[in-house]
RNA sequence: GCCAGCUUAGCUCAGCGGCAGAGCAACGGUUUUGUAAACCGUGGGUCGUCGGUUCAAUCCCGACAGCUGGCUCCA
């Protein structure tokens, strides 16, 4: 499995369709409009300010707009938001009209060149012949634009400017960096005031406060190193609740588990083709000399994936015909030196465990083998309740066949076909990306989206034709001569650091039952002896049945000990008192539920029992 | 890696060129309880690290590290 996660590519593939027709521009929608009208009134105001600054391009989001600068002269930073905003709300009450005009491309060009806008020359290159040329003005501010806008400056009347950036000029990184600045306008100053607070509550469900508050995990960039999580016991049964789902769902699925080192050899990694491309993104190796006669030091790579070492079990035995399809599941442990920017809590990080396996099959085999993974996705997405989700179909360019995409035309053509046939018949929501593929073949990957809207891929599912081949992997068939396997990679469930990321923001911390760190918390009213030892035996029993169960039998007061168990996001809280021992029962209550009354003992605990055994809510 | 911002107690955050602060948490005691915060007390700090300016630096300046927001990358 190359891939932990590939943002960023949906993106690219935007930039592809960014060159919209005017007839799609006009279906901008109202919002669309005004942010982009906005967004001209902020390059208005900085233009004001800093008349050197430069200009490039300034669309709207999904958020708000942005506008890109060129400035030498000075820095943005947040401090400079009250004054451009004050311009921009001069601008507004000017009530300027944005005014359309064409040109002609001569005309248009030298107009950027005799104000040295180099930035804009460019842009207007970009524009195709025949194209018809647009510009809009607004007072003294005219820029090279498709439009459309409001009709008036006037018209924008709740905005804010949230952020500085940079950005690469066209996104690319040896081009000039440019000075960014985010805002965003809503139609109303009640939109803006609803949309701030929804922000705000979003950095309440952000998996790095969650993760903090709840004890799930920590990082030690002091001791252990940046992007190196450690799990904390909380989080380590979500850890371990997420291991022992794939491995049920695994088992019944036909596959076997492996365990293999976290390292190998140099010859590894150049064997599978990754070194040249991967070695930038790999920690750098361990080099010593095996023996003290040794001329050439030896060089271990810390693994970035697992399938180099899944072929070498493959190869390890004689495999026939009939051993196929082989599925050969690992959580493994990879490390990737991701670039130190990249980092992200646990959605980015330098070490990661993989819920991968590796299908060594034969090409008849493959539209079974395929559809099987795809419903173990579908499965998972169930039981986590998760609906937003997108497949993204990544393929080859047929131009690129040698360099960037083994050349097997044949071969990507066939197995793009089956993946294509696999997804169209499952009636799953896809879209297919050119260009996109691994070097080895066509990938899947899932992209979803957390509660606080970010976008991820967690899981990933590819098709590989090349790299057994350069194992020299092959299974008698039945004609008794030797063939080279396909093989599948797939995770469903991603990394667990990144998966259980998601799983933070999308439940909010409020975990179903089978997850929550702490399934049940039993609160006793008062300290005697009898209600005590009620209140243990409950625990004791509990825990007999593999319940995550602990008791607070301290002196603090019912409704304190409530609010403890709430702030812990405990899933069931048992509450007992004199009344409870006396009747044999327990008074249930379940995390920001509230009271749901009392029953008696044995019943409440076969109930936790059977519902964690379901993996319900 | 690049640009910008941030870094003060376990957490959330005040503060300021002149003895380091609050709330929550922790700990000790009092209280003995019926569904989201009882009361009293105690301890807790190299103000990220290193260097510079200054009579004096947590505060000003610089470098570095980490984190955050973006950009880039992610086979």
């Amino acid at each position: 499995m190359e891939n932990q996660e590939a943002e960023g590519t949906l993106e690219a593939a935007k930039t592809e369709v960014q060159r919209k027709s005017l007839d799609q521009r006009e279906q901008m929608t109202d919002l669309m409009r005004l942010r982009h009208s906005c967004a001209h009134i902020l390059a208005t105001a900085v233009l004001r300010i800093w008349p050197d600054a430069l200009l490039d391009i300034g669309p709207p989001t999904d958020e708000g707009y942005y506008y890109d600068f060129d400035l030498k002269s000075h820095r943005f930073s947040p401090e400079d938001f009250p004054r451009i905003e004050e311009e921009m709300r001069k601008v507004m009450k000017e009530n300027q009209v944005f005014e359309r005009v064409e040109k002609a491309r001569d005309e248009a060009r030298a107009y950027f060149e005799v104000r040295g806008q180099r930035y804009k020359t460019e842009r207007l290159a970009d524009i195709p012949e025949g194209e018809t040329i647009t510009f809009y003005q607004n007072g003294e501010f005219v820029d090279l634009c498709a439009g459309p806008h409001v009709m008036r400056t006037g018209n924008v009347k709740a905005f804010k400017l949230l952020k500085v950036a940079s950005a690469y000029f066209r996104g690319n990184e040896k081009n000039p960096q440019l000075q960014r600045i985010y805002g965003t306008a809503f139609k109303t100053k009640d939109e803006l005031e609803t949309w701030l607070r929804m922000q705000e509550e979003a950095k309440k469900r952000d998996h790095r406060r969650i993760g903090a508050e709840m004890g799930l995990f920590a990082f030690d960039a002091e001791y252990v190193g940046p992007g190196l999580p450690l799990w904390l016991p909380k989080g380590t049964v979500l850890v371990e609740e997420l291991e022992r789902l794939a491995k049920e769902t695994e088992f019944a699925a036909g596959y076997v588990r492996v365990r293999t080192p976290h390292l190998a050899k140099e010859k590894m990694y150049r064997t599978s083709g990754h070194l040249p491309y991967y070695a930038e993104s790999m920690f750098a190796p361990m080099e010593f000399k095996e023996a003290e006669a040794d001329e050439v030091a030896t060089r271990y790579y810390l693994k970035a994936m697992n399938c180099p070492h899944h072929h070498r079990i493959f190869a390890a035995e004689p495999r026939s015909y009939r051993d196929l399809p082989l599925r050969m599941a690992e959580y493994g442990t990879c490390y990737r030196y991701e670039q130190s920017g990249e980092l992200f809590g646990l959605m980015r990080v330098r070490s990661m465990q993989m819920n991968d396996a590796h299908i060594y099959l034969t090409p008849e085999q493959f539209t079974a083998e395929f559809n099987a993974v795809n419903d173990m996705y579908l499965k998972y997405f169930k039981i986590f309740g998760l609906d937003r989700y997108l497949m993204r179909f990544s393929t080859h360019d047929p131009s690129r066949l040698g360099q960037k995409f083994v050349n097997e035309p044949e071969l990507w053509k066939k197995t793009e076909d089956m993946v294509r046939d696999v997804l169209k018949s499952s009636g799953i929501n896809y879209v297919e990306v050119p260009n996109e593929a691994a070097f080895y073949g066509p990938k899947i990957d899932v992209q979803v989206w957390s509660a606080i809207g970010r976008e991820f891929t967690i899981a990933t599912n590819q098709v590989d034709f090349a790299v057994p081949a350069r194992f020299g992997l092959v299974y008698r068939d039945r004609d008794n001569t030797d063939k080279t396997p396909l093989c599948i990679h797939r995770a469903p469930l991603g990394t667990h650091e990144r998966f259980i990321g998601f799983l933070i923001e999308h439940y909010a911390g409020n975990f179903p039952l089978w997850l929550a760190p702490e399934q049940v918390r039993v609160l006793t009213i008062g300290e005697e002896a009898p209600l005590t030892e009620y209140a243990q035996s409950i625990v004791a029993e509990l825990r007999a049945h593999q319940v995550r169960a602990e008791a607070d039998l301290g002196n603090n007061p019912i409704k304190a000990k409530i609010q403890d168990a709430e702030v812990a996001r405990v899933h069931t809280m048992l509450v007992v008192g004199g009344r409870d021992l006396a009747a044999g029962q327990v008074s249930v209550r379940l995390h920001s539920k509230g009271p749901q009354g009392a029953r008696p003992r044995a019943e409440a605990i076969a109930q936790i029992v059977e519902a964690i055994r379901d993996r319900g809510s």
